[in-house]
DNA sequence: CCTTTTGTTCTATAAGACATAGAACAAAAG
DNA sequence: CTTTTGTTCTATGTCTTATAGAACAAAAGG
């Protein structure tokens, strides 16, 4: 698992080691049920300070994406079953109607749009080791 | 055009501004070429400070989707051919990225994600005026 | 049993972003 | 000629981000 981080990003360090590390889960980089490594370990490694780490663990698991259990690790959580209600839903659309309305305004057709989710999520899920 | 600010919101102001525009111009309640209001009266009717929306028009500019005309106002830009290799187009495919992956994460199905990228893109287009 | 590692919590500091406010300017619009 | 415009400047206050160090009890490993 490769973690670039930038820091001179405007993209908070915390917030692009969220995103690379859902971007590795949905790669299989990383495999539900698997451990993320200790927020002092993980900050050494990247350089950065631990606290970040432990600001980025705790966005994952409002997200519902890991499970920080206390004084034992941060357990990257099995998928359930989505429902159209839940926040989690929810916050996905939202995000969603964010990027695809710049795409519109930036002249993107209705088949482009297509096209460019098509190609995203060949390229996430195509690298995927299966079970 | 009906803007709502949540002042609460943990997303700037001036962000906030900025998605509803843009998807203000998706639905087509603002045409291409037509002009925003002027910093002073939007921040009036808005009940924010000037140099939030100043700040809203330049994110605006800066992602090609209006034209700041000094002394004159801020112009709604008509849409160009795309191209795979423009700063515009690599934003919103590493936004799309980074949303996608997220509902991978969380369980969305391929069809999911299609169905979810079908209707929002529907809503947002459906409503358009027709020229 | 003892040492290490773990996550958590606290204080502290520095830098930057965000939002507001007020003032001033020259250029354009009316 | 007056108003409105976008821009620019100073200033203030709050919040976020990132770092650092210390301390604690619980878990893990030998």
């Amino acid at each position: 698992m490769i973690i670039q981080i930038e820091p001179q990003s405007d993209i908070p360090i915390y917030m692009q080691l969220t995103n690379q590390i859902i971007e590795g889960i949905a790669r299989g980089s990383l495999c539900q049920g698997d451990s993320l490594p200790s927020v002092r370990v993980f900050a050494a490694d990247l350089g950065v300070n631990m606290h970040t780490v432990n600001k980025s663990y705790h966005e994952l698991e409002k997200r519902g994406i890991i499970r920080i259990v206390p004084k034992s690790g941060a357990v990257i959580q099995s998928p359930v079953e989505i429902e159209k209600k839940s926040p989690h839903y929810e916050r996905i659309q939202q995000e969603m109607k964010t990027v695809i309305a710049e795409a519109i305004v930036l002249g993107f057709k209705s088949e482009q749009i297509d096209e460019l989710v098509a190609s995203v999520t060949k390229e996430l899920k195509g690298k995927r080791k299966l079970k």
